[in-house]
DNA sequence: GTCTATACACCGATAGAC
DNA sequence: GTCTATCGGTGTATAGAC
């Protein structure tokens, strides 16, 4: 088996994210992949046991990336804006349609989108409690129900964004920039 | 060709929804739907010119059904409370997940989605208006934002739940329900 | 309309040389 | 570590008989 963290691990999980972005997980084959970068078929066999395995470290490698942007994110001078910047502008949500429909056949992978999601709700309840009280405005909510709301249509908003769909957008982002100019005032 | 609209043009699309939904995408095969009712699979390709073909059929059916639920949910008594009852109870994520991967990859089916999208986002950004003139609430949202929040956060519910997934949800049903209650009392 | 049979491509995964 | 070669299986789609 081949080493994790490795130049030729890192380049195949590149290779395959790439791939999934841009063609689906229909065109997700170690064929593929090994094209992609540019090596043989029988590599990507040393280094991930199986295609299953392959797609379970993928995420998981993003999910790392993407956990450690958060935290960032929530420390700085202005977290919420800065977290709501990464839900909208960052997350890709043609990879998010397409680890989920791959969680629903691969048990590991569900898993680790299961962690993933409730630790970054975590990161981002935690930011918005503390941006309420610091602001005194709470609009009625908890800051369970308000980051719900939140990463919920950031993620729709992308989704259609992507397909070309606008209805109703544009009254949607200025609702959350009213909001966030009233609980972290610039 | 086979007739659009007969009996097995019918439980093709039947299988294949079945199929989509409990095994996902990479079991949807012409085969699979051939044994699943009980045919063979050259008469699959008699029905449908093509898998892709058949993929956006089935959208179409299932998305005309979903529509004409909606349209009666607007009409009831309490249309508000109904049209969020469709969206969260009857709406399958797993099966948007799937559609949304295979939209970005037949042409065909991305049209038929969005077509949904803005068609279903229009009964509901009506009923909203409404209820609001109605119960002289509105919560300082706009209806086009309270819609698009309301369907986003109803889609994300449903598809953790699905995933296994509880955190903040009951803070945000409780939210919504209270808004319910207010925009439309029982 | 429904079938048998089949062409052809591509898949995941492995054996085993170097 | 990286390769060539290959096995067994399955996919879409079509030819053509009944």
């Amino acid at each position: 088996m081949g080493p994790p963290g490795s130049e030729n691990w890192h380049a195949m999980l590149d290779g395959a994210e790439a791939i999934l972005r841009d063609e689906g997980h229909a065109a997700l084959t170690s064929r593929r992949i090994a094209e992609q970068i540019g090596v043989k078929q029988r590599l990507v066999y040393y280094y991930f046991r199986t295609m299953d395995d392959l797609v379970v470290e993928m995420f998981r490698r993003l999910s790392e990336r993407e956990l450690a942007r958060l935290e960032e994110a929530s420390r700085a001078a202005l977290p919420l804006r800065e977290i709501w910047d990464v839900c909208v502008d960052t997350t890709d949500a043609r990879l998010v349609s397409e680890f989920m429909a791959l969680a629903a056949r691969i048990d590991g992978l569900a898993k680790e989108v299961i962690y993933f999601i409730e630790k970054s709700r975590a990161i981002q309840v935690e930011t918005v409690r503390k941006a309420m009280a610091q602001s005194k405005r709470t609009f009625g909510l908890s800051a369970e129900a308000l980051t719900m709301l939140a990463t919920s249509v950031a993620l729709a908003l992308k989704r259609e964004d992507e397909l070309g769909v606008r209805s109703a957008h544009a009254e949607t982002r200025a609702l959350i920039q009213g909001m966030l100019e009233e609980l972290e005032p610039a």
